[in-house]
DNA sequence: GTCTATGTTTGCGG
DNA sequence: TCCGCAAACATAGA
């Protein structure tokens, strides 16, 4: 399920396959409540004739830039993705919107748990405005960082999944992030200092560059695991640290990976390199 | 068959 | 502001 480097990928995937610089003959929707807006028949009407001009990502969305100007925005949730297919081909289970290209390929938005949404939009900032900064923008310093963690006073690991506080990250990479910078999850935002603070930054920056890097986290086989585009999977799983890693030993100082419930999130951490926060 | 967990997000009540 | 819970769904694994 896909965060910040699933989503680039994605994108990055799309982009190498030429989908840029098509034109949308039509769309077609299979279950209405993956268009959220507008309606799906006003959704289809406005898509014809336009071309995609370029594609982007902001957070965990995916934007096609179209001409004439429009955004189409996508949220693959947790099962979320596409697929390109020739003409002819038919429709598989769990294909709920088929964009259909005028170079003969079909854009399929496939999504078996239906949590993923679609969206058009005049701009990108109009789905977008809620979200926090961009992890590796430049404009994301550490001093931002301990900044925004100093306003607020709540449990550092779902203040991270917080997409309004910081935007792209999931819970792969933010226990991995907190493993890396020594830092238990239950910890108060507040109580950073601002060493810890840059500490994080700088491992947030890492665990989502390792991922990107290596196309992703694949971590099994099955209908809920992440894929890119023609299900192509990532390589990233063999390179975490401590997600679903429990009972395994910690890289770093062989103690056995404990498995924790935290804001109603499955977590993992190693109990002797992030201790308990005192109270 | 049954029960639980799942990598996301939103909305509600307190 | 913050927290817990439920819901949106389907599937895999125990």
């Amino acid at each position: 399920m896909p965060e910040l480097p699933e989503v680039q990928t994605v994108v990055d995937d799309l982009i190498a396959a030429g989908v840029p610089g098509a034109g949308i003959a039509d769309a077609r929707v299979f279950w209405p409540k993956t268009i959220a807006d507008p309606n799906p028949a006003a959704f289809s009407r406005q898509l014809r004739k336009r071309t995609i001009t370029a594609i982007s990502r902001r957070g965990k969305y995916i934007i096609f830039h179209l001409q004439p100007e429009l955004k189409l925005l996508f949220h693959l949730r947790m099962t979320g993705r596409f697929v390109l297919a020739r003409a002819g081909t038919h429709r598989t289970r769990h294909d709920h919107l088929i964009i259909r290209l005028d170079d003969g390929r079909q854009l399929r938005f496939h999504d078996t748990r239906k949590f993923g949404r679609a969206y058009l939009a005049p701009t990108h900032q109009t789905v977008t405005g809620h979200l926090g900064p961009e992890p590796l923008s430049d404009g994301f310093t550490a001093k931002k960082l301990a900044a925004r963690l100093a306003a607020r006073k709540r449990q550092l690991k779902p203040l991270l999944l917080d997409q309004t506080f910081i935007a792209g990250l999931g819970n792969i990479y933010v226990d991995e992030a907190l493993w890396e910078s020594h830092l238990h999850p239950l910890r108060s935002a507040h109580t950073l200092t601002n060493q810890q603070a840059a500490k994080l930054h700088r491992a947030i920056r890492k665990v989502l560059k390792q991922g990107l890097k290596n196309a992703g986290t694949t971590l099994g086989s099955g209908q809920a695991n992440f894929y890119s585009l023609e299900r192509r999977t990532g390589r990233n799983h063999s390179f975490l640290k401590v997600f679903r890693r429990t009972g395994q030993p910690c890289p770093s100082c062989a103690n056995p990976i404990e498995r924790l419930v935290v804001g109603q999130r499955s977590t993992h951490i190693c109990p002797h390199c992030q201790p308990i926060p005192k109270q």
